[in-house]
DNA sequence: TATACTGTGTATATCAATATATACAGTATA
DNA sequence: TATACTGTATATATTGATATACACAGTATA
């Protein structure tokens, strides 16, 4: 199964941040459901060319907050997440994102104008790699 | 001379990293004007409490990027910043911190007419923000 | 000149992130 | 049962980030 999450060592957050993010944001928007089996750790490695150690590292923080099940032997699973922490989620993380951006704007005097027509070429531009 | 810049130990995102992308963002915004002299390692690395190292570390990669000035004994200046480096910079960083807030957003499948709405949120949350 | 500041160089240390490797225990399948 | 897979544990190593400390060289000021 091909897990739609991509990582960049240019940045500077860690790599193992960059897939908790993305698979947290999968399972808590539903579009991994529950009970989904994930890709075993090797695998899953190996797509993203990271260790498995980084991996691992992802699973257990997931288990831990109770999104993940993992069994020895077996693998990884999506668990049952309540609807209130999805959406809760799911509008939290955006914001998040969305003031840090809008701080950056500040950051270097935009006004809101330039920030409404900066907001809109970027949803055009990542509209576009959605195609790809 | 206080520097208006802020880091946080609990992001993923290392502190040197932290720094340098707002001070980068303070110079280039011509917030801080060509020739102002920047604190000293050791004062700034006081008030950011964070170590000399750190501090010295973003310095000398603002100065290789050619935006700051330094010299032994006297200190850190603000470097001629060409107009266009400026407009670049500033239309760049924001429209990148955008683009990523858009792919959460639609990671987490928002539709564009709610990330519209999210968006005018963070606007006003981080104005009120900027009044404190 | 002495003192207080400035950045520079260097050393040592710790922790986090990450890699590779091996072995073990558990599960699934032929 | 044997094999191939699964996650777990452990070890070793490297690199990056960060801290503290000390000493040096250069500048500024009284």
């Amino acid at each position: 199964m091909k897990i739609p999450i991509q990582v960049s060592v240019d940045r500077a957050e860690p790599i193992y941040h960059q897939i908790e993010v993305q698979l947290r944001a999968l399972i808590l928007s539903g579009q991994l459901a529950e009970g989904t089996q994930l890709p075993s750790i090797r695998e899953f490695a190996s797509d993203l060319s990271c260790s498995v150690i980084t991996i691992r590292r992802v699973y257990q923080d997931l288990e831990n907050e109770g999104i993940l099940r993992t069994r020895q032997g077996t693998g990884s699973f999506v668990a049952q997440v309540g609807e209130t922490v999805r959406e809760q989620y799911r509008k939290e993380a955006v914001i998040e994102a969305m003031r840090g951006a809008v701080r950056t704007g500040f950051g270097v005097n935009c006004t809101v104008e330039e920030l409404h027509i900066l907001f809109e070429k970027a949803i055009e531009q990542v509209s576009m790699e959605k195609k790809e």
